[in-house]
DNA sequence: GTCAAGATTTTTGTATACATGACGGGCATT
DNA sequence: AATGCCCGTCATGTATACAAAAATCTTGAC
């Protein structure tokens, strides 16, 4: 698959939302912008309409392009989306997931347990990352299986965060395991809601990332 | 709101695929169809784009657009999708759902049975829809909302269809009424699974759904 | 008659030029 | 001094021109 330069532009636009670069509300000028990436204004805005289409800049006719990160309301919408989404993957995947993805779940949960062991945060997140993917792609649909990565992609700057919490690596181990054991005892119930409970914002995870985001838009 | 020229050749276009001008494999001349819009290709290719991100196009680079008409197993998907998110809105719905939409949605379903009573199914599909969407908004989560409403509007075409079948609407309607007792008594677990039931493709209507299928891609 | 390689043509991707609408500053009026 | 209007400047939206890649056609050899 052959990549357009409206691709790597966007890619990199993208990154530079997300570690910060550019905040909320910043404008992001189509010839200056096209010339620093050595494009002309044509791919450059394509690259603009696809971030549009996936929220993180909003396209205001004939004034330009707007940085435009999440608020609060809407990070915790969707991460109750997140939450209600994985339970429906995790629903659908107990009742269809094969022995090998079975495995390749505790694979990752093993590497996972080390990770916390060696107080590896980024090991950690590599794993728990995969893990959540396995449980995607097990619910057979690709059509939420698309969804389910999606949003996983733009919750990760804030997820990352989550795990800084004391204690918080060893309680999601255990609820891996909760998680695990639905799976393969082929309860859908179970399944959902422990994968519901595990992703869900709540308690100190809420007061938390409200703590982070405010962090992130006072700068 | 102002309209970019590129707006309304993406919804044009749209309307063709749905109604069946252009067909599954079809592909997009550039020059042609921009000169047939009365425009050049810059706003016309931004139109493109846009029905690529929801699916309607692909965009194979260096060859062009064609059109991409669900195959069976991707709208198999898409329904089981939509069961299940509108299973998650009704969950959600029933802990949040205010007086006022209640009565909407009681509303709806009157004119829903007039509709049956009249034998007029146009009315019928009107007022289901707004059903519908009521649910989505009284998630009380716009991501949610969004997503629905975005599947809803691509499954109807292929779910026009289904209203077609014998005794569907008179069954139709009991679902109806199961869902709003659901809601009313502020139960999830009913308000989700009578949803997913409602929503699902089961049955007569999975042969049915591929026996338009056929007939679409056939011609 | 078939296949292959080169030339031609068509078409996509990108750059540039042009036109129209938006924002801001300055001036006049109250 | 404040407000409203007008004009200049600039950015966006669109058209067109150019370049590169793919598809097609032609021609020649086996």
């Amino acid at each position: 698959m052959e990549q357009r330069r409206a691709d790597t532009i966007a890619e990199a636009l993208e990154e530079r939302i997300f570690d910060g670069t550019y905040s909320d509300g910043d404008r992001l000028d189509e010839v200056r912008l096209a010339e620093q990436f050595g494009v002309s204004r044509t791919p450059f805005r394509e690259a603009l309409q696809r971030l549009a289409r996936s929220g993180l800049v909003e396209l205001v006719p004939r004034r330009g392009a707007f940085v435009r990160q999440p608020g609060p309301v809407e990070l915790i919408e969707m991460f109750e989306a997140m939450a209600e989404i994985e339970a429906v993957c995790g629903r659908l995947a107990a009742m269809r997931i094969s022995d090998e993805a079975l495995a390749a779940l505790q694979d990752a949960n093993v590497k996972c347990e080390a990770a916390v062991g060696c107080q590896n945060p980024d090991g950690y997140y590599t794993e728990n990352e995969r893990f959540h993917r396995i449980i995607y792609e097990q619910s057979g649909n690709s059509y939420l299986t698309t969804e389910a990565n999606e949003l996983h992609r733009r919750l990760k700057p804030f997820r990352r965060q989550q795990l800084r919490l004391r204690g918080r690596m060893a309680q999601s181990m255990a609820e891996h395991k909760a998680i695990l054991d639905a799976l393969e005892a082929g309860d859908p119930v179970a399944a959902a809601e422990t994968l519901r409970g595990h992703v869900a914002i709540q308690g100190e995870k809420f007061h938390s990332l409200m703590a982070t985001l405010k962090r992130v838009t006072e700068v």
